[in-house]
DNA sequence: GCGACAG
DNA sequence: ATCTTGTCGC
């Protein structure tokens, strides 16, 4: 595990943080269509908190597309760089994100953040965020809708419904398990709406969640326990 | 002006 | 995100 250091230049105040995203939105790719479902990596990554000792852990772990089985994984451990701000969150995990995937030993092909990208306030989510630092194809699937106006899915496994802002699409409430509560999948960088839904499809072959994001989900839980651990 | 609001 | 036991169900 390693340990991260906040920036120097890293925003400390809300107008700050807006400039930074306003600045680096025009970066983000969405005319390509991303690596097809099933195929190399596709890496999942996750984020803890304990506030109270000011600590956050983050995980990266690289599945095999194919077949699900883990590659690769890394965990990072800082201090809590942001508060939670509600279309800030990227500046609160992506410090601490960086440095776990910068620890991989081997490429981590598409990433699979938890949380929204282009189906944002300002068009830059986490997912974007991080895929314009990366260079990566990323998507972002979120656990609970934004302030997006959406139709609730048909309810079997595989059923859509776009997430609207206005008449844009920004992205889609996607039924991963018959009945259940969907997920709200969206865009980050470098992959097409179509196919981000078909990565997610392909991650849940047991669980609402995709298996990225449960695998990430457990071991920077782990991390943190890890590292708040008494000496 | 008052809430709502990814994690 | 995080605080938290048992409980219903496959």
């Amino acid at each position: 595990m390693t340990t991260v250091r906040i920036p120097e230049d890293w925003p400390a105040t809300v107008e700050q943080a807006r400039a930074v995203q306003d600045r680096l939105r025009g970066r983000v790719v969405l005319d390509e269509p991303g690596p097809p479902p099933g195929t190399g990596h596709v890496t999942g990554v996750d984020v803890a908190y304990d506030d109270e000792r000011d600590l956050v852990a983050a995980a990266a772990v690289v599945l095999d597309a194919a077949t699900l089985a883990v590659v690769a994984e890394a965990t990072a451990v800082g201090r809590i760089s942001f508060p939670y701000v509600p279309g800030l969150l990227a500046f609160r995990e992506i410090p601490t994100v960086l440095a776990a995937l910068d620890a991989l030993p081997c490429p981590p092909g598409l990433v699979v953040c938890d949380g929204y990208g282009l189906a944002h306030p300002r068009r830059f989510g986490l997912a974007s965020h991080l895929g314009v630092l990366t260079g990566l194809p990323t998507i972002g699937v979120a656990k609970n809708p934004f302030t997006f106006a959406h139709a609730e899915p048909d309810a079997p496994r595989g059923s859509t419904s776009p997430l609207l802002a206005g008449a844009e699409e920004v992205g889609r409430a996607l039924r991963t398990r018959d009945g259940v509560k969907p997920v709200f999948v969206s865009v980050g960088h470098r992959v097409g709406l179509g196919n981000a839904c078909a990565h997610t499809l392909a991650l849940t072959p047991a669980y609402r969640l995709p298996e990225t994001t449960r695998r990430a989900d457990a071991l920077c839980r782990a991390a943190l326990r890890e590292a708040s651990r008494p000496v």
